[in-house]
DNA sequence: GAGCGAAGCGCC
DNA sequence: AAAGGGCGCTTCGCTC
């Protein structure tokens, strides 16, 4: 066919791209000027005899979409949407310099370009129809919508009360012949009758399909109107297949759906205005879409992969609705202490200065870093500033102070702050609960992810300072008569690694009763095991060579050359181990932390240099990781020619196979503790190699249960093919009132 | 004044 | 040229 590529001066330089992302069969022609309307376009297409255009021109967007914008709209969010006139059809593609700036970015121009080029290849929507469900409707409605095959589902809410404002439902029926039709109707929430109905559309037997589901059976479940058989959201669907792409809906809708076009904008129209329930209708139009396309298209693995990650999504949803009782007088408590105790530092630094110092203003960071000496250190983080510490034992004195501040700031900004719940007599804050969301779809690497609630409170909750002294822990509370409990994988991510790459001597190191830094401090250093740790006590002799391992090992685990590591540890520790391990006089700081990862390379090769060649093999080849819990990660990113590419992948097997059985764990410790001691029992949290929960007092039986839950043997099949059964041993640590008090 | 990206930092 | 992985939240400083 004829193309006509319309672009701007800054995508010539990325030009050369294009042949191989449009394929070969296509005349192209290509104007690189801006045209003024959309006239020109047409009228030189058709002197072409060209009926396909595509287009970074972000400025023809509203003329393409006929409307008028309250703000501008952007080739961000229009990437991927179709638009026909007269018989051409114009797809927006991002700008072109994405093939150099995203990993992903060639894949999707490619995928964009072939809804043109091979249009017969893609998903067609099925018609929009919609209306407003109201009391003389309801009815039949209820009874059409019994005989569809599936529903997809979306909700719109306000924040003030938690209202839900309308729900929408978008029904699928196939006839005999295999046609398929959908049509949407939207529910106000406005009265008891209506509300009632939308209770009795939610428990329809049917499958329904929600994107990101988790958000609106939240809503739903505290209007009382649970929704049954949510067995299909097609963030996690889409998670499954390229867990790298974005996963909203708009994205999705412009991935799978070839006539997509971008509606997201229309949100921002009047509340309970016809135009708000024509926007809820079509979010769950287009997911319903996203849903059929996906499950037309999608290869095998991204469906095995789905059969993993969705069973999550319901344990998610208890974990999530169940919170953590916050003790609020604590919480202020502590954030007046460490209020005060910024107050005292700040004035301290202040006076040094002789000025107000903001520590987290990077503008006046640079200004000091300039008067003490180090304008040369670029960054203004904790490494750099430690750094400048190190250049004098003044500027030690003041930038220690900053970074105190800092971390101080830190705990009273992030994690002291009011985001409890209240539950009930909202007065009563001592009802309060810290909510928190936990997502199975937010990582690459099939972790959970955590971040505030759908109820637009709480917090993150995997990230939870865990130090004593930072006193944030002991303000989250067992329920009455409960206990915590916290369940830990240990050595979780080095044992993966010694599976994974097979390296045998790794996997003796994690297996024995020793230490597993001190054997390496021991292996690393040339040093005796037992001048590291006494093997009578199992006390720790020597701290600082065990600490030294123990950074080198984390540093080549995840394949550090010798300057960050250097930056990581800093000049002191590492001139330390220059002393420690008798190197030469003339080793420069660089060069003893050059010394350092080649001693980790002699005594794991196969970490060091073998697993990385095999990823570049193997990603490069097949673009595919498969783990032994049987996920698959289509990757992106050129592991070959870019370091940090290779890096994540190196570091995507252990921390995949460390959630997998996380994951199987939390599922196990749902159905075989909570299922069936749910009155004695509460499940709290995962965070990354520990599950955290609750159990009432005298039933302490329940922790042995949940250890068992977690006694997943895996066969995990390295790389060069030698299977091994890996048993990750689980410590349990409970007994606590508070989350700090966990022994 | 709202929105956004970058920097910094908490966890594993 | 050189580059430590995976996340989410806050502050700052800038633009619109």
């Amino acid at each position: 066919m004829n193309l006509l590529l319309l672009i701007t001066s800054e995508d010539i330089n990325f030009l050369p791209f294009m042949k191989s992302i449009i394929g070969a069969g296509h005349s192209t022609f290509i104007v690189d000027k801006q045209v003024g309307t959309l006239i020109e376009v047409i009228s030189y297409c058709k002197k072409k005899n060209i009926t396909g255009v595509i287009t970074t021109q972000e400025h023809l967007i509203p003329k393409l979409a006929r409307e008028t914008f309250d703000r501008a709209p952007t080739l961000d969010d229009f990437a991927g949407s179709m638009f026909t006139h007269a018989d051409i059809e114009f797809v927006m593609i991002p700008k072109l310099n994405s093939v150099v700036t995203q990993t992903y970015g060639k894949f999707l121009l490619q995928r964009f370009v072939s809804k043109l080029t091979q249009s017969n290849r893609w998903y067609k929507s099925t018609a929009f129809t919609w209306e407003v469900a109201n009391e003389s409707t309801l009815e039949r409605l209820y009874n059409e919508f019994s005989s569809c095959i599936a529903i997809a589902i979306d909700i719109e809410t306000v924040e003030e009360n938690l209202a839900i404002t309308c729900v929408g439902y978008c029904g699928i029926w196939i006839s005999d012949v295999g046609d398929i039709r959908t049509h949407t109707i939207v529910i106000p929430c406005s009265s008891t009758y209506n509300l009632t109905y939308i209770g009795k559309f939610n428990s329809l037997p049917m499958g329904k399909i929600f994107q990101t589901g988790k958000y609106d059976i939240s809503y739903l479940a505290r209007y009382n109107v649970p929704v049954i058989n949510f067995i299909w959201d097609t963030a996690v669907m889409f998670h499954c297949w390229y867990s790298e792409l974005p996963k909203d809906l708009a994205f999705l809708n412009s991935f799978l759906v070839r006539d997509a076009r971008y509606w997201k904008h229309e949100a921002s129209v009047g509340f309970r205005d016809e135009r708000y329930y024509l926007y809820n209708a079509h979010d769950c139009h287009n997911t319903a879409n996203a849903f059929m396309s996906w499950l037309i298209e999608a290869p095998e693995w991204a469906k095995k992969n789905y059969i993993i990650e969705m069973p999550l999504i319901p344990i998610c949803h208890l974990a999530e609705m169940t919170g953590i009782k916050l003790d609020n007088d604590r919480r202020r408590e502590v954030k007046k202490h460490w209020e005060k105790v910024i107050n005292t530092e700040s004035a301290e630094l202040n006076k040094m200065l002789g000025v107000t110092f903001n520590v987290n203003s990077s503008k006046q960071v640079a200004q000091l870093k300039i008067i003490f000496g180090c304008e040369d250190i670029k960054k203004g983080d904790e490494k750099a500033l430690k750094k400048c510490g190190d250049r004098h034992a003044l500027n030690k004195f003041i930038f220690d102070k900053v970074l105190l501040i800092r971390q101080h700031r830190k705990l009273v900004s992030t994690y002291l702050k009011d985001v409890g719940l209240a539950l009930g007599d909202i007065h009563d804050e001592n009802k309060q609960r810290v909510l928190y969301s936990l997502n199975p779809y937010n990582t690459d690497t099939a972790r959970l992810a955590s971040k505030e609630h759908s109820f637009w409170i709480g917090t993150n909750i995997q990230n939870q300072p865990r130090e004593e002294e930072d006193r944030i822990k002991e303000m989250y509370v067992a329920d009455f008569g409960f206990h915590f409990g916290e369940a830990d994988y240990a050595q979780a991510e080095s044992r993966g690694t010694g599976y994974i790459t097979g390296d045998t001597g790794l996997i003796i190191a994690v297996e024995s009763d020793k230490d597993f830094h001190s054997v390496n401090a021991s292996k690393f250093f040339g040093v005796p095991y037992e001048s590291i740790i006494d093997p009578g006590t199992g006390e720790v002799i020597d701290k600082t060579l065990r600490d030294l391992a123990k950074r080198t090992n984390h540093g080549a685990n995840y394949y550090m050359m010798a300057k960050t590591l250097l930056d990581t540890m800093g000049t002191e520790k590492v001139l330390t181990a220059k002393k420690l391990l008798k190197l030469p006089i003339h080793f420069t700081p660089i060069m003893i932390c050059e010394y350092l990862l080649k001693q980790f390379e002699q005594t794991y090769p196969v970490v060091r240099i073998d697993y990385p060649a095999w990823m570049i093999a193997t990603v490069m080849a097949t673009r595919m990781l498969i783990s032994a819990g049987g996920w698959t990660r289509y990757c992106f990113g050129n592991p070959r020619d870019n370091k940090l590419n290779l890096n994540s992948l190196i570091a995507h097997c252990p921390q995949n196979l460390n959630a997998y059985l996380l994951n199987e764990s939390w599922l196990r410790v749902f159905k075989e503790v909570w299922l069936i001691h749910w009155q004695n029992f509460k499940l709290n949290a995962q965070i990354h190699d520990s599950i955290l929960y609750q159990y009432r007092i005298g039933h302490e039986y329940l922790n042995d249960m949940v250890k068992d839950c977690m006694h997943n043997p895996i066969v995990v099949k390295d790389i060069k093919g030698i299977s091994r059964t890996m048993i990750v041993p689980v410590d349990v640590k409970c007994g606590g009132a508070r989350w700090s008090d966990c022994k």
